[in-house]
DNA sequence: AATCGTATAATTGTATACAATCATACGAAG
DNA sequence: CTTCGTATGATTGTATACAATTATACGATT
């Protein structure tokens, strides 16, 4: 698992492919083009330095992501994410975080059991002080270190996919005291429940926690953190 | 949606491309390449009379799908799917398709809701003779169509994906006229929670249904049905 | 003035040529 | 006999050339 993780930074450091993937996908993502926009081959090949080959087989990976639809003949076209296709992830996000932390209660190492609490113990610290970036990080931090404790490729390739997805929008949930403090707790519980092996317990507690997580980006106002400033 | 799949379809019969992608997946998903298989563009341009380019880029589809992995400046090797990915797959999809089912209480139209009455009254009639054949056309169908019903694009493509990667293994767990009975039975009664608006129970009993394939299939023996005879 | 058709430009689809990298075989040195 | 190094071949990575398709503009016709 770390082997292919170590390839594909390798073939996305490398490669020009993978750079042109990277850089176009952070650009949707980041909101730089916005919905319906139209890539042209050529114009990011230039903007990036390279011919069209590789910003062509880019696209045909951006596609099947969901990112961009290829129209024959014609060109590619940002999807972009609506605020639908935002509820339904943190929906399916829920059911699969709770499978997640179950499985995980089974094949989490004890180096992981203790890189979470150390992430716990961090955040701690940052969520008092309003530390939103620091958070951010912990929080995705604590998120895969739980994928890859499932131990079931599948289910964390699948959940990674995800959680890029929403990236942007989820920096915006935990820019409150209040809800980084409460996010911290929820890990803990989970944390707690994975360590003692309680795998319905650990189910329950992380689908509960995107729950809240999705809850509290709604009362925070889902419009304003999904448009672009 | 309807319009996607049909430019889907275009693209995928009229591209080189498109017809590269779908053919090397068929063949890994049927057992013709076996994992570990290395993949070679040429070979695989030769074979169906097309440049590298359009094999390249197929490769990088299937790359994203899992079905390949691509080592830089060396080559492409099919990944094939384990018995533990299989399990991993029926578990995940019983947490979806529950999630799923509750949706398309929602969202489902008559005419869904009327082929859905169909297509069970024309499965109890194969169901009963043994028609292995036409049960697995139509229980793929009867998903298909909750998946369309559900009304959202990602669950729907993250459903159908599954779908197609246990779709060899899933054939043989139709293969006893008993299943497709009890099948077609927990068809019916997931169709009527649907049409009776009654989510909590159509999301548990669609949850059910998956488990109960998959424990079939485990009691049929996963082992044989996966080897490739 | 509006509409249709044609010509031109722009863009994507595919094939091929060349460069870079990796695997293999063979021979020399120890 | 083993091992290392080099040379050769095979394969992938990238760039470019050409073909096919689509969009656009302009003029002719009604």
């Amino acid at each position: 698992m770390q082997e292919y993780d170590l390839k594909q930074e390798v073939t996305d450091k490398y490669s020009l492919r993978g750079r042109v993937f990277n850089k176009v996908r952070e650009d949707i993502l980041s909101g730089k083009y916005r919905e319906n926009d139209e890539l042209k081959e050529i114009a990011i090949g230039e903007e990036l330095g390279v011919s069209r080959t590789p910003v062509r087989e880019a696209f045909r990976q951006l596609e099947l992501e969901g990112l961009i639809q290829i129209i024959p003949n014609k060109g590619a076209y940002v999807t972009g994410i609506t605020m639908e296709d935002v509820k339904d992830i943190y929906m399916i996000r829920s059911k699969l975080e709770g499978l997640c932390a179950a499985w995980a209660c089974e094949h989490i190492t004890k180096e992981q059991l203790e890189e979470m609490e150390e992430n716990i113990y961090l955040a701690k610290f940052h969520a008092e002080r309003g530390h939103f970036e620091q958070m951010s990080e912990l929080d995705s931090r604590f998120h895969e270190i739980m994928y890859e404790a499932c131990h079931s490729k599948l289910l964390e390739h699948n959940l990674r996919d995800y959680h890029q997805y929403v990236m942007r929008v989820r920096k915006k949930t935990l820019s409150t005291v209040e809800r980084s403090i409460a996010c911290n707790a929820e890990h803990q519980g989970i944390y707690e429940a994975i360590r003692d092996k309680n795998a319905k317990l650990a189910d329950e507690l992380a689908t509960l926690h995107v729950h809240k997580a999705y809850e509290n980006m709604v009362k925070n106002g889902l419009r304003e953190a999904y448009s672009n400033e």
